[in-house]
RNA sequence: GGCCUCGUGGCGGAGUGGCUACGCAGAGGACUGCAAAUCCUCGUACGGGGGUUCGAUUCCCUCCGAGGCCUCCA
C-alpha cells in the first residue's frame, strides 16, 4: 500500500517515504491556549489525527510519533491574563488562563475522538532550548541583535520564501510589511524581544525577555522528533508567516537542506457560507458544537470533506452526518473491528481521502458487511457507539415500548399510538418491524433530533 | 500590487479525456392497522467564451464569480 501525501512545499502529491518506517516522525502545530477553541481549531486536530491513526495503521502503533505544541507563552495570553485576573499576579494570572484553556482543549479533542498525541510540549517547558537555538543562528551569522530585539536575518538564506513561493523583493512591493528602522530587511523576524516588569519574561543572554512567535515549534520539534522529520502539519494560514519561519530557523541553525520533508495544510472552515469571525456573531466554538451534537458526528462532519477543500459548516450538513452515522452505528451493533478492507485503506493513503473512504463505507454498509464497516468506523477513530449513553437502561422508554407491543398485539390502535405519540416528544423515534421467522413484532428506536 | 485556492444535479460532495460516483433530501412502489424504519425503482449536473482533440466536466487560454494569504489567526 503505497501513501502518497499533497505536499505544500512541492504543489504535487508524492509517494510519502519515511526516513525510518521504524519511526515516522510527524509535527502539528497545535492552540495557544488563551480561549476556547473554535470549530477551525478542530479541523486540523482531527484531520491530523486520522493521518496518526492512518500511518500507525501502515506502519505499526508504536512505529509512529505525533508531536502537538502547546502555545502557553504569547502576548494574547498575557492580554487575557490581565483582563480575566485583575490584581493577581501576573505569572499567576497567566498560568490559570493557560490552564483551563489547555484542559478545555484536551476535554474538546478528546470528545472530537482525537487521540493523545505522543508529546504534547508546553512552549514555557523550553525557553533553555529556545535560548541555545537563537544562539546558534547568531554565531553562525542567520541573527543579530537590534534595539533590544534579536532578529532573524532572512537576507542570510538563500532560498527563504521556498514553502510560501514569495519572494522577499516582491513581497514589499504590497508595502504592507511594516519597515522597521532597526531592521537590515523589513520581513525579519523576531525571535527574542525584551519584557518590561509587568511582562512575563526569561533571563539571557540579551536581557529578561520572552521568545518570538515562531521559535518553539522549531525547537520543540527538534527535541522530540530530531533536526530533519518526515511530516510537518497546520492550518492554510500558517504557510506565511509562521512555517516558513520555522523553515529558516531550524534549517539555519542545523545547516540542513529541509526541516521536514512532507508539509500538509488543512483547509479552513466557514460557518453558513460566512467567515467565522467574532463581529459577524457567528464565533462557533468546539464546546458550543459539542452542547448540540455528540462529538462523533462532528467528527464525521469533519471527515466529510477532504482535508484540503474548504468546508462550510452547516446545521444541515450536521443533520446529514448525524443521520449516516447513526443509520451505521445501528447497523455495526456490537461487532468486533477486523481489519478494514483494501478498497478503504487505499482511499485514505491517497492524500488522506477521507471522503472517498466514506463513500467506500456507504457500498460495504450497503453489503450488509457489519464486520468491515466497523473495522472502516473504527480506523477513522469511531470507537463509541454515539445515543448510547444519554438512554441506555433508560427503562421508562423499555416499560413504555412494551406496552405499545401489547397493545398492538390486542389491536388496541389508539393506545399504541398514543404511546408512540408520547415517546416521540420525549425525542424517541419508533422503528417497528417483523421477525421475517417467526413473525414476532419487535420495536427499535433511536434519540431524534 | 504579489502569491494561492475554488466554482459539479434541490443540497452536500468525489472523480474522470469518451462508459453519465456516492450520500442527503424528493418522487413512485413493496411492506405496515397507520406511521416510522427497511427494501426496490427514478432524477442525467459539471460558471461564461474560445482553443487542442475524432471526442472535454476532465487539458490550455481567457473572462466572470467566491474565498484565502501577504499583519496575530487552524
Amino acid at each position: 500500500m503505497t501513501l502518497r501525501i499533497y505536499n505544500t512545499l512541492t504543489r504535487t502529491k508524492e509517494e510519502f517515504k519515511p526516513l525510518d518506517p521504524k519511526n515516522v516522525r510527524m509535527y502539528v502545530c497545535g492552540p495557544t491556549v488563551y480561549d476556547f477553541a473554535h470549530i477551525g481549531n478542530a479541523r486540523p486536530a482531527i484531520v491530523f489525527d486520522v493521518m496518526f491513526r492512518l500511518l500507525r495503521h501502515l506502519y505499526g502503533g508504536s512505529h509512529v510519533t505525533y508531536v502537538r505544541n502547546i502555545t502557553d507563552v504569547d502576548d494574547k495570553i498575557n492580554a487575557r491574563a490581565l483582563r480575566d485576573y485583575p490584581g493577581v499576579e501576573l505569572n499567576d494570572a497567566i498560568r490559570r488562563v493557560t490552564e483551563t484553556t489547555y484542559e478545555q482543549y484536551q476535554k474538546d479533542t478528546a470528545a472530537l475522538g482525537c487521540l493523545p498525541p505522543s508529546f504534547q510540549p508546553r512552549a514555557t517547558e523550553h525557553i533553555a532550548g529556545m535560548v541555545e537555538m537563537i544562539r546558534t543562528l547568531i554565531t553562525r551569522g542567520h541573527a543579530y541583535v537590534a534595539n533590544g530585539e534579536v532578529l532573524f536575518d532572512v537576507g542570510s538564506m538563500k532560498d527563504y520564501g521556498r514553502l510560501s513561493q514569495r519572494k522577499l523583493d516582491e513581497q514589499q512591493a504590497g508595502a504592507r510589511v511594516a519597515v522597521d528602522a532597526h531592521k537590515k530587511n523589513p520581513a525579519d523576524f523576531v525571535l527574542w524581544k525584551l519584557s518590561d516588569a509587568d511582562e512575563p519574561g526569561w533571563e539571557s543572554p540579551w536581557g529578561r525577555g520572552r521568545p518570538g512567535w515562531h521559535i518553539e515549534c522549531s525547537v520543540m520539534s527538534k527535541h522530540h522528533l530530531g533536526e530533519v522529520f518526515d511530516i510537518h502539519g497546520g492550518g492554510l494560514d500558517l504557510i506565511f508567516p509562521h512555517h516558513e519561519n520555522e523553515i529558516a530557523q531550524s534549517r539555519c541553525a542545523h545547516g540542513s537542506k529541509v526541516m521536514a520533508n512532507y508539509w500538509m495544510h488543512n483547509g479552513f472552515l466557514q460557518v453558513e457560507g460566512q467567515k467565522m469571525s467574532k463581529s459577524v456573531g457567528n464565533f462557533t466554538t468546539i464546546a458550543d458544537v459539542l452542547k448540540d451534537w455528540p462529538g462523533e458526528v462532528a467528527r464525521f462532519n469533519m471527515l466529510r470533506t477532504h482535508y484540503r477543500q474548504p468546508i462550510d459548516w452547516t446545521v444541515g450538513a450536521m443533520t446529514e452526518s448525524n443521520s449516516i452515522l447513526s443509520a451505521w452505528q445501528n447497523q455495526v451493533g456490537d461487532a468486533e473491528p477486523r481489519l478494514p478492507d483494501e478498497e478503504f485503506v487505499t482511499a485514505l493513503c491517497d492524500d488522506v481521502n477521507t471522503h472517498g473512504a466514506i463513500t467506500r463505507m456507504h457500498a460495504v454498509a450497503k453489503s450488509g458487511d457489519a464486520v468491515s464497516l466497523r473495522s472502516s468506523l473504527e480506523l477513522l477513530g469511531f470507537t463509541r457507539r454515539i445515543f448510547a449513553s444519554s438512554v441506555e437502561g433508560n427503562t421508562v422508554v423499555a416499560d413504555l415500548i412494551s406496552a405499545r407491543l401489547e397493545a398492538r398485539r390486542v389491536k388496541n390502535f389508539a393506545e399504541s399510538d398514543r404511546i408512540r405519540d408520547e415517546l416521540l416528544g420525549m425525542g424517541i423515534q419508533i422503528k417497528d418491524s417483523k421477525d421475517p421467522v417467526t413473525g414476532e413484532l419487535k420495536t427499535a428506536w433511536e434519540v431524534k433530533r
